[in-house]
DNA sequence: CTACTTTCTCAAGTGAACTTGAGATCAAGA
DNA sequence: TCTTGATCTCAAGTTCACTTGAGAAAGTAG
C-alpha cells in the first residue's frame, strides 16, 4: 500500500496527500498557481514538493488570502524547481507579517466591542464601534472606526 | 444641509450614513438581516437604530462572519424596536467569543510558521505546517496541522 | 486483449454577496 | 405644473472558488 515514493505524483495523489479535490487541483493550475509537467499521454505529473506547495495555498486560504494574493506571493517561489529552505522562509516571512496585522486588528475590534459593552455607549455619540452616526456621515463611508487604531 | 434628524430615514439616507450600497441594503433586507416599514408610497422607511445595526452588519463582515451566520445571531436584536444595552450585550458578547477563538487560530497559525522558519523543518517530516506528507496521508485529509493545537 | 479505473478537456452549474439594467413610480423644488 | 432625482420591482449579470457532467483517451490488473 505504501508506494515506493516515485519522482512524480499523479495528481490524484497529490489529491490524496493534501485533502484536496482533483477537480480543485486543475483549477489551481489553470489559475496559475501551481504547475506541471505532463506524461508522454497528457497527464498531469507533479513533483514532490507541489505538495507542500498545495498545503501551502490551503492554509493561506485559511488565513483568508484569496488565491489571486496568494497566487502573486508565491512567484517568490520556483515553480520547476523544489523550493529551498530560503526560497520557503521569504514566503513564510511576508504571511508572517500579514498574520500579525490581522491579528492586531481582529485584537482591535475585540477591544472596541468589549469597551462598548462596558461603556453604556450604545446610545450613540461616543462608540467607536457603532457610531457611523455623525462622523461617518461628515468624512465619508461605513463603520471602520473599527478598523482604524483610533478615529482621531 | 444639516436636518433635524426625522424620525424616519430613507434607504439613502442610511446608504450615506453607513457607506454601503442602495442596492446592498435592499439585499439585506430581502435576507432578512433588516427591514423596513413603507411609506404609503411604497418606499422603505428605516428607523434610526437600523443605522447600527447595518453597521454592526458590515463590522461582522470583516470579521469572516457570513451573512447567514450574521443573521442568526440578529435575531437576538428586536426588529422593530430599536434595541437596547441589553439586547446589544448579548450580541456583542455572543461575537466577542468569537472573536477570542478566531484570534487563538491565528496565532496559533503564526507560531507554528514562524517555528517553521527557525527550525529548518521544511525538508519534511518534522513541520506542522508543511507535513501532511506522511501523516496526512495516513490521517485522512489536508494541512489540518496548523489549525489544530497539536499534532499530537 | 479485456475490463476497469483514472485522468483528460471543455462547458456549464453552484453559492455567496452583491451589482446592474430596464421600466415604472414617487416626491420635492423652480 | 413640470422636471429632476430618488426609489421601486424584478430579472439577469458578476466574481470567486470551485464542482459536476459528458465523452474520450490513458494507464493497469488479470
Amino acid at each position: 500500500m505504501q508506494k515506493p515514493s516515485p519522482a512524480l505524483l499523479s495528481i490524484g495523489e497529490v489529491a490524496a496527500r493534501t485533502g484536496l479535490a482533483v477537480s480543485a487541483i486543475r483549477y489551481y493550475e489553470d489559475e496559475g498557481l501551481i504547475a506541471a509537467r505532463r506524461s508522454p499521454g497528457g497527464r498531469r505529473l507533479f513533483i514532490r514538493s507541489d505538495i507542500r506547495r498545495v498545503s501551502f495555498i490551503m492554509v493561506a486560504q485559511k488565513l483568508g488570502f484569496s488565491l489571486e494574493d496568494i497566487r502573486e506571493r508565491l512567484t517568490a517561489l520556483p515553480l520547476e524547481r523544489t523550493p529551498n529552505k530560503n526560497d520557503w522562509a521569504i514566503i513564510a516571512e511576508n504571511f508572517r507579517s500579514h498574520l500579525n496585522e490581522r491579528i492586531a486588528m481582529l485584537e482591535r475590534m475585540r477591544d472596541n466591542l468589549e469597551g462598548c459593552i462596558g461603556c453604556g455607549c450604545l446610545s450613540m455619540d461616543r462608540c467607536a464601534l457603532y457610531n457611523p452616526e455623525d462622523e461617518a456621515a461628515a468624512t465619508g463611508t461605513g463603520p471602520r472606526f473599527v478598523l482604524a487604531k483610533k478615529p482621531d
